[in-house]
DNA sequence: AAATAAATCCCGGAAAACAGGGGTTTTGTC
DNA sequence: GACAAAACCCCTGTTTTCCGGGATTTATTT
């Protein structure tokens, strides 16, 4: 009996997901979480085999939430599960520790199909994960830039439309300041204006 | 008996939903499709009650299909079902004639009251939906902007990270002409820089 | 305790965007 | 065909961002 926990927040998905799930004898879901604090503190009494993940949640990203179950417990398989199939986000999440990558455009059954590939020990992406990852050499892959606490504070002021001086008087800090941070900012996404920045931010949802 | 379509591309979503709608008994689950095609197609042999429309769909937007049902079956109502709170979306959709909108992150029986609600000839808000909308007024409230070819043509290039004479040379057009644009996107989003305009713009999937 | 990363501050010149006016020619719709 | 809307073009001055260097002080992490 392979044990799956669901980690996602909507309910309705869960309730589609865990519907699924059950058909298959296989299968047994041990739990669902709505949020990553929550899963990990379950996990610190029991651990499921497999965790399928939204890589959307309210309180942390899937790519961190993975990195960090993957840290504490190597052996716990996760699937990211996700409406996106940006290229960035696949790779983080694989990069991270995934095994499986499943848009939620999905069939029911590929899921079921990608529980069972990775128990076997092996990595299983949905045909348009493939797909979207074809046409780009992983090396090349640039991962979704790590930013500071700090910088990620400065670019949702730059993304309400702030000017670095509005920013600075907010924050308390000086123009100079503000305008290092929009340097880096631009340095990490690699990109050489802000609006740039604030394009890939929102679509790595950064923002 | 109710009877109740659901327009949704995600077939998780679609069984995490007629899982629910199933376990009331006044109502019918008569048919799901996963695009707007297939819904005004099916809409011409038989009329359901009830719409659930996901407001984000692979072959138009929620916005669109929701408005063009309306207009031909008045009757029917329409409820929308989104991931996004963002009020412009919101209005948008409630403009088209959408007598409810319920947020993905509900729960299954915030569906179920939104359904019987509507019936009554109510318009239904979900708890989140009502906590985005409070603090604008209405009348305030602005819309997605209608944008034209040639401004979402610039806004993309825009977004990729162009300069006003880069993205006129690639146009084949005067910088003054892009600045042109450049200042109505601005004013039709209703902000000062070009960097709120793209990450509205992203926001509302208009790139 | 040492090393790394983060956050802060500083400068000056060049390049770009913004603001706020003006006007003409297509294109589409009633 | 009339009318409106879109797309196009032009100008000047001001503000803001960008780029190229710096440096110092505080966390973290090892």
């Amino acid at each position: 009996m392979i044990k799956v926990a669901v980690v996602e927040d909507h309910p309705i998905m869960v309730e589609g997901l865990k519907n699924i799930l059950r058909s298959d004898a296989g299968i047994q879901v041990c739990g669902d979480y709505g949020d990553g604090k929550s899963v990990l503190q379950a996990l610190e009494k029991s651990q499921p085999d497999v965790i399928l993940m939204d890589v959307n949640l309210p309180d942390t990203s899937g790519v961190n939430l993975c990195g960090e179950v993957k840290k504490k417990y190597e052996d716990i398989k996760v699937i990211a599960l996700s409406i996106h199939d940006e290229q960035p986000v696949i790779h983080s999440m694989l990069q991270n520790g995934a095994s499986g990558y499943v848009l939620k455009n999905a069939l029911g059954n590929e899921i079921i199909r990608a529980i069972y590939a990775i128990m076997d020990g092996e990595e299983y992406l949905c045909s348009s994960t493939k797909e979207a990852l074809k046409n780009a050499d992983m090396e090349l892959l640039k991962a979704i830039p790590r930013i500071t606490r700090r910088e990620k504070e400065i670019l949702q002021l730059i993304g309400k439309g702030l000017t670095t001086m509005q920013i600075a008087d907010q924050l308390f800090i000086s123009t100079h300041t503000v305008e290092s941070h929009r340097k880096n900012l631009m340095e990490k996404f690699g990109v050489n204006n802000t609006t740039s920045v604030v394009k890939l931010a929102s679509e790595y949802k950064l923002l």
